[in-house]
DNA sequence: CGCGTCGATGTAATCGATTCCACAAGGAGG
DNA sequence: CCTCCTTGTGGAATCGATTACATCGACGCG
């Protein structure tokens, strides 16, 4: 592969000017310009990256650690991210956590090894040492979606309160009392957050979230199987699931189905975070929305802010309820927009 | 960040020790060695894979064009894809192209100016000239899922001949004869191969496949619904439609659903790709499901034998059908997993 | 006892870019 | 006509690693 001093050779002056010329820099004569220009299109020349980068110490790459490529959240949330990033002239490199810590772990540790220039992550748990030195090191951070609290790092993520609460009084309003919830990992702040932002709102009704009521779930689809199966064995099973996320709802479906049972006549489904198949699921399944997209990129934005020296700012965006028919029917408040 | 000097420094040898300490050579003594790992774990260094890269000339790193992240098919193929690679000791980075070439383009670009050390795309046209240069130039490649006809490039992909065959029989045993489908671009291989299996599978059974009931879609859910409503205000609208893919199956859906008209009753269903959520929607679709993450794992095993120098090959792997309710009741072939 | 061999180590070249510094040529101003 | 800038250019240092080559003891063998 032709490097700068091929071109140089070629168009006859020194590494130096070509490399004016393709910085785009003031002091170059038309006639050397135009030779250097000639001879990058005769080699097909492409500057090494590589090389540019020791030299620079940039890299212009933003990393982005994520927890589940496979749920449909994160493969918009790091679409999104991969769109911003372009625009602001960086490029990205996803690592995929798979929900396990030392996945999460090595791939925080090669992105640091390549000298990204940012790092984007959704912790899967609550930090880890490499984690937690990341953050305080040099590297420009910033949290999506979930964060390690207790750190100072910026976090751009969604507030499901509001929805929550929407939720809960639509359950109320259709008679529902006995209200269960999946739950994500202890560990991660989004875990935690959607049960307490569950029982706040119960609790607005004077509804109580017991025990037997809180499955506990990673997130995966297994797992929302294995806890509704749970709840279905009870002597007096909940009349609705609340799932934590999506995946975990795709499993609750699975448990209900593999009963014989139906939703929402037996037992009422819900889940956190909405997905285009929730409109063509038997029943289209109630959900809440995350502003996905403007969440990407404002991490981005965020990120760019750190990395080019400017302060960074925390963003919180609200969800909204999206009301299908999973939960029954509710004439009163109509939300849904499909 | 500390450099391999200051290890030198602090551990009171020349850096030429630290790298062979580091990178495992031999003749290291046991007292040098030990110095070396003291140092490197007081200063928490970590070597600069940038420089690393500049100098071995290898990044063990690969690239990933796909078409698309959002489709399911995809994310599982890359997940498939970083899992196979990170076991062969390498890291991958995802270009998503969106299903522009002009995109896929920035994507190889940028993937070569990395100088990665080979590449692994699923084309979404028949070529531009970046990509075919990038073919003909050193950088190993190789196809997955779709190709590029005339390129000297292996090819890992499913057959789905074999499965559309046993769609088309199933169809025509529920006494469905007028099938229609909604294609793929015919810039790709997938787009065309789909189509003309299908076509053929139809021959077997003497029917035939008429230009009104060949939809062009671009493998994306809006297509898929454009295409359906034609097909539905056709005078006599087809009994079946093919989706050559599952995001235009979801569109389809949503265009029989806006017109308050139901399957299989009104008019059946069925998918190319099938993902987890077929299982639940309404009703289940019936669909071709490729073993996706075998394919994965061939293709980046037949990549990291073309960079180690060993002759790597193409791969074909079959496609099969899992029937579910989205045509009809079918109780003689019932070979749903689900 | 002298020489060849081997193990351990350091010096320095190298990868491909960017960029500081020196310098030459040419024009402006005194 | 002699300085003093300005503009264009090249030489060489630099980034952080790897590695070929040189060196220096120590050891074994004839």
């Amino acid at each position: 592969m032709a490097s700068i001093k091929d071109v140089a050779a070629e168009a006859g002056v020194s590494v130096a000017t070509v490399s004016r010329v393709l910085n785009e820099h003031p002091s170059v004569s038309e006639d050397a310009r135009a030779r250097v220009l000639a001879a990058v299109a005769s080699l097909g020349y492409r500057p090494n990256a590589v090389a540019r980068s020791l030299r620079t110490d940039q890299t212009r790459t933003l990393g982005l650690v994520i927890s589940d490529v496979l749920n449909p959240y994160f493969t918009e949330l790091a679409r999104s991210v991969e769109e911003e990033a372009r625009a602001l002239g960086y490029s990205v490199i996803i690592g995929n956590a798979d929900e396990r810590p030392d996945l999460q772990d090595h791939h925080v540790r090669t992105l640091l090894d390549r000298r990204i220039d940012g790092l984007l992550v959704s912790p899967t748990d609550g930090g880890s040492p490499l984690m937690l030195d990341a953050a305080r090191s040099g590297t420009p951070m910033v949290f999506v979606d979930r964060w390690i609290p207790g750190v100072d790092v910026p976090v751009v993520r969604a507030d499901g309160r509001g929805a929550v609460r929407d939720l809960v009084a639509h359950l109320h309003r259709l008679g529902h009392r006995r209200l269960a919830i999946i739950a994500g990992p202890a560990a991660t702040t989004t875990g935690q957050e959607r049960v307490a932002a569950f029982r706040e709102a119960l609790e607005e009704h004077g509804l109580d979230l017991p025990d037997r009521y809180i499955g506990q779930g990673d997130f995966q689809a297994d797992s929302g199987r294995r806890v509704t199966e749970r709840f279905l064995d009870l002597a007096e099973p909940p009349q609705v699931v609340f799932a934590a996320d999506n995946l975990m709802a795709l499993g609750a479906l699975d448990a209900v189905r593999a009963r014989g049972l139906r939703v929402p006549d037996d037992i009422a489904l819900a889940a956190f975070d909405d997905i285009r198949w929730f409109v063509h699921t038997d029943p289209p399944v109630t959900a809440i929305a995350q502003p996905t997209g403007e969440l990407g990129r404002a991490a981005v934005r965020a990120l760019v802010d750190r990395i080019e020296g400017r302060p960074p700012r925390s963003v919180t965006l609200p969800a909204r309820l999206v009301v299908r028919r999973s939960c029954g029917e509710d004439p009163a408040t109509n939300r849904s927009r499909s």
